[in-house]
RNA sequence: GGUGGGUUCGUAUAACGGUUAGUACUCGAGAUUUUCAUUCUCGCAAUAGGAGUUCGAUUCUCCUACCCACUACCA
């Protein structure tokens, strides 16, 4: 009898989602729709000390941005689901809310053998452990020790009593057996063996808190919710065996989940796991969105940084899997098809930031000129750029689609469709003596911002020198004169061809009249054809920045 | 230190035990272009080391090295 794929995403309230999470919760999620079955989320905060204000709001609204909807444990407003329904028959979903019940699993534990009370205060186990590191051993806490402790099992009966009576600090630890083989089995990584007597006597449940640690709670509710499979970060594989000897204590070995480890997200240099610092270090961002944490220190977000969420999670879901042949590019809807547990990689995989930037390139050419123009607009506004009409922005965005890799990039890759070049000698003109200072009486194009200041001007002209010369100015008043009178249609392909025709009629060189006058259009070196600027800024624009820069290059 | 996991070009990865070890990103060269970008073509570049099993090992076994995780009343 097969039974319901269910799987849970479980993430602990501690902080902003790392990509390394988002990619644990997509692999769930795909699995869980290849295999018709639920997808829910679980809040694990069991941990009080670490609980981080916003950081549920922050995971919830990541993986909605991705579009990893849960189908049980979230509603549709991004809330985690109190009570329980039809539709969450689960909840609550939040661990804190849940503690009720782990008490009860843990005596019984207890009553069973399987595990015991303990009452060693943390400052007694620090000291145990400060104690054995100074004479280079390590201190743990399990068969060898534990008659040495103080607990349940070498006290007498009457002072365990007393103490579970009148003290509050106490904790149940699981009873680790001696000597026995645990026999798992992963997903991933096939078949494990680990011996008991290696292990330690985790803490399942502490009286001071009255709340489950990691370890119980995660059982009981995996159990308690019918989770099929457990698809989790390689960080768990130690606690594997722990968890195998829990399901076998309480006696659910027939509905134990199957599990599957996923390897760990690595630093794209250097050793070790990605981390926020790498981040920040190589600039690029390890989070899906930007996050503010209490000092206000910011980390910036994938969202934020321009990717669009199909990129971003085509990006993370070949970051250790892929489909076994040369296709690339899948939505997350073909990730749903094509995604499984055994084609995915057993060694941890280098994050690199190119590639991330290479899918997000290849998104933004399948998006239509139409949807990319609804996206560059509030861009452009964020620039101090409003009053183009709808159907020259998307000219625009038609003609710089092929050269961006971000919307971001419609505007910096050729600013001065929207703007006219001011400051030509912030970018080093020496030839022809002093530069004239600007005209303030020049007409502007009244939709364009105007930059007073060289130092925010976005152009980027390195060769003023070595376009702008003497043999190249008059030629090019020639073709000032020529697209002055020029009587037909404004567009590419009118323009272009009578362009060329114009200056190779005259006997000019093409490469050095349109590279000059590409300088005085735009203030830069290198960009645009020119006859699609002209086109785009019109004849009465094109005549006034010419004029403009034979006054100032002069 | 202990336990477990891992190791193919710089990176991500492919390869029923049999391939000139493939693909993508990056990088380099050339072509195209009025420049830049795009596009196209070509190129650089890898099985960690050592044993063993086998006619044959990237693939299976063992050893070594290196990397990672865990070793909390954190998850």
């Amino acid at each position: 009898m097969e039974r319901r794929t269910r799987v849970r995403f479980a993430p602990s309230p501690t902080g902003p989602l790392h990509m390394g999470g988002v990619r644990t919760a997509l692999y769930n999620y795909l699995y869980a729709k290849q295999h018709g079955g639920d997808f829910i989320i679980r809040i694990e905060d069991t941990d009080s000390h670490r609980f981080v204000p916003g950081a549920e709001k922050y995971i919830i609204e990541a993986l909605n941005w991705c579009g990893i909807i849960p189908d049980e444990g979230v509603d549709a407003d991004g809330n985690v689901v109190e009570t329980p329904s039809e539709k969450h028959p689960h909840a609550p979903y939040r661990q804190s809310e849940r503690r009720s019940i782990y008490r009860k699993y843990a005596e019984q534990l207890v009553n069973e053998g399987w595990a015991y009370y303990a009452f060693d205060s943390s400052e007694e186990l620090d000291a145990k452990r400060a104690e054995a590191e100074a004479v280079g051993e390590t201190f743990i806490y399990n068969h060898r020790t534990r008659l040495g402790l103080r607990n349940s099992l070498s006290l007498p009966a009457d002072e365990v009593k007393r103490l579970l009576e009148e003290t509050t600090t106490w904790t149940v630890r699981f009873k680790m057996p001696e000597n026995t083989v645990v026999k798992m089995d992963d997903l991933i990584r096939g078949h494990i063996e680990v011996n008991s007597g290696t292990l330690d006597d985790k803490v399942l449940w502490k009286r001071a808190d009255e709340l489950p640690t990691y370890h119980l709670a995660n059982i009981v509710d995996d159990h308690l919710m019918e989770i099929s499979e457990v698809i989790r970060g390689e960080e768990w594989l130690p606690s594997l065996p722990l968890h195998y000897m829990l399901y076998k204590a309480f006696g659910w070995e027939d509905t134990m989940p199957r599990f599957a480890h996923l390897s760990l997200l690595l630093k794209p240099d250097g050793k070790g796991k990605l981390s926020k610092r790498d981040g920040d270090r190589l600039g690029f961002p390890v989070f899906p969105l930007r996050w503010v944490n209490a000092e206000g220190e910011v980390s910036r977000g994938y969202r934020e940084d321009g990717y669009f969420p199909e990129a971003f999670v085509n990006m993370l879901a070949f970051l250790g899997w892929n489909p076994g042949d040369d296709r690339e590019l899948f939505t997350i809807d073909e990730l749903v098809d094509a995604f499984s547990l055994e084609r995915v990689i057993k060694s941890g995989a280098r994050f690199n930031a190119e590639k991330a930037k290479w899918y997000n390139k290849e998104y933004l050419r399948m998006k239509s000129v139409d949807e990319l123009t609804d996206l560059f607009i509030p861009v452009l506004e964020a620039h101090g750029i409003k009053g183009f009409t709808r159907d020259y922005l998307t000219k625009v965005v038609a003609l710089v689609k092929e050269r961006a890799s971000f919307v971001e990039d419609f505007w910096t890759v050729a600013p001065y469709l929207f703007i006219s070049p001011e400051q030509y000698e912030k970018f080093g003109v020496k030839a022809g003596g002093p530069v004239k200072p600007a005209d303030p009486n020049r007409p502007v194009d009244p939709r364009a911002k105007v930059y007073d200041d060289a130092a925010t001007a976005p152009f980027l002209a390195k060769d003023v020198d070595k376009f702008w010369k003497e043999e190249n100015i008059a030629p090019v008043k020639e073709v000032v004169e020529f697209v002055k009178g020029y009587s037909g249609e404004f567009s590419v392909e009118s323009l272009e061809p009578a362009l060329e025709e114009f200056i190779s009629s005259r006997g000019m060189a093409m490469g050095k009249v349109m590279n000059c006058l590409r300088l005085a259009l735009t203030g830069a070196s290198s960009g645009l054809g020119i006859a699609a600027i002209i086109s785009l800024i019109g004849r009465d624009e094109f005549v006034s920045r010419l004029g403009f820069a034979m006054q100032r290059l002069a």
